[in-house]
DNA sequence: GCCTAGTTTAAACAAGCGTTTGAAATAACG
DNA sequence: CGTTATTTCAAACGCTTGTTTAAACTAGGC
């Protein structure tokens, strides 16, 4: 039901996006939530309505249903933090907290590609580094080679100092530090808003969590 | 086979420590490297060399026997690790590095007390914040609160303008950092290897990460 | 040597998992 | 309309999981 057509070169291919986009909206959510690994295809068939038989025959396999959740933001932001990184690397005297504030509009465009998106997608990125032993980490490193590479270039333009080697570890606290905050960004936020009494969201967590991961990259070498 | 005894108020008990043990140090290691979801009771008893029900029956459930791993480690880390915290209290003029520092020791220490005991408690460290969905974490601040405390004390001391809602989310980004770098740490240490050829080990990696979080901690208030 | 408590064992249990099947339903096209 | 291709569906498959059972075995105390 509500197919929709694209029209191809002369032919007329049929695809059905409701069953396939219900799939991929619930078990975005899910694994958001749960991780990959804590949530079922019963519990995101269920969810999505539609039959359990259902992701096997769209997808192929769980695997594959974890890839095109994550392709699907993926392919929204990198050609975004991409563009925005390279302008960010023209500039003259460019700072390491210029350079992780390239990040923030790129992330918060994915809230208008769809609701809650920034959140679910960094949530997402930090299951994926916990959960599934690392293979969805090589899926991202291999398939969207560019945003690290110029990611890379622009934290060497800001800090030449520092050596590839320490920039290799310090870029992986980096992500720690990201990955694991946003993967439990819905329990801190909670617990800021009864301790603080502050409302925070997580624009304001990428607000917090930049500075603190520029200062990290840019302590002085001992 | 293999029994000690221990004497108590006039009655003698008996205490086999082989099996129980066994079970430790097998699920240990199996945790430490696959995650607790991950590891199942099958593999960590045919490891151990000991029957399936053992663990049932010495530690109730599997939950159990993993709160069971942690308290090993917890309960000889905890006193020297909240000692060396007082200890660097005490001094005028701290600095955050120096607070952080004060980790190293006690960490490295658990080296004496287990063949890659800081390796395997920072992994199983990692773990238990990203699988089983934060019951770990509710263990782990709920049974052993000295040793946050006396390190907000100490953070404090170190960099008094700190409000405690900023020291609250810093101090999150922190346990993110170092967790994510020690459930992962042996994959980094390959990776240096190959990349850079430069050998590291456990101790080398908390001595390259507390920089980072010091800085980051220590990051101006915008 | 018997009795008792503690421990080990093989086997089964019930529940959940991802995946596959083959028939029924639906939509597309000549 | 009739044929064909696509999509849905209920049911089952084979496997793994944590846990339980009840019988076998072990050793200490009298």
């Amino acid at each position: 039901m509500m197919n929709i057509f694209i029209y191809g070169v002369g032919k007329r291919y049929r695809c059905q996006m409701s069953t396939k986009n219900k799939i991929l909206d619930a078990a975005e959510k899910l694994f958001a939530i749960q991780g990959f690994n804590g949530t079922s295809l019963r519990e995101i068939t269920s969810q999505a309505e539609v039959n359990l038989a259902a992701v096997n025959y769209h997808f192929g396999s769980k695997k594959e249903l974890i890839k095109s959740v994550m392709s699907r933001y993926m392919n929204e932001l990198s050609p975004r933090l991409e563009l925005s990184l390279v302008n960010i690397c023209e500039q003259e005297d460019l700072t390491l907290l210029e350079v992780f504030s390239a990040f923030i509009d790129p992330l918060l465009s994915l809230n208008e590609f769809k609701e809650n998106g920034t959140s679910n997608f960094l949530q997402l990125l930090g299951r994926g580094y916990s959960d599934s032993q690392g293979f969805l980490r090589w899926f991202l490193t291999t398939q969207y080679p560019g945003v690290i590479n110029n990611f890379v270039k622009a934290v060497q333009k800001a800090y030449p100092e520092l050596t590839a080697e320490e920039m290799f570890w310090r870029l992986h606290f980096t992500m720690g530090t990201v990955v694991f905050t946003m993967s439990s960004s819905d329990a801190l936020i909670d617990i800021a808003k009864s301790d603080f009494d502050k409302k925070m969201d997580i624009a304001g967590v990428i607000k917090k969590v930049i500075p603190y991961v520029a200062a990290g990259v840019a302590a002085p070498l001992l």
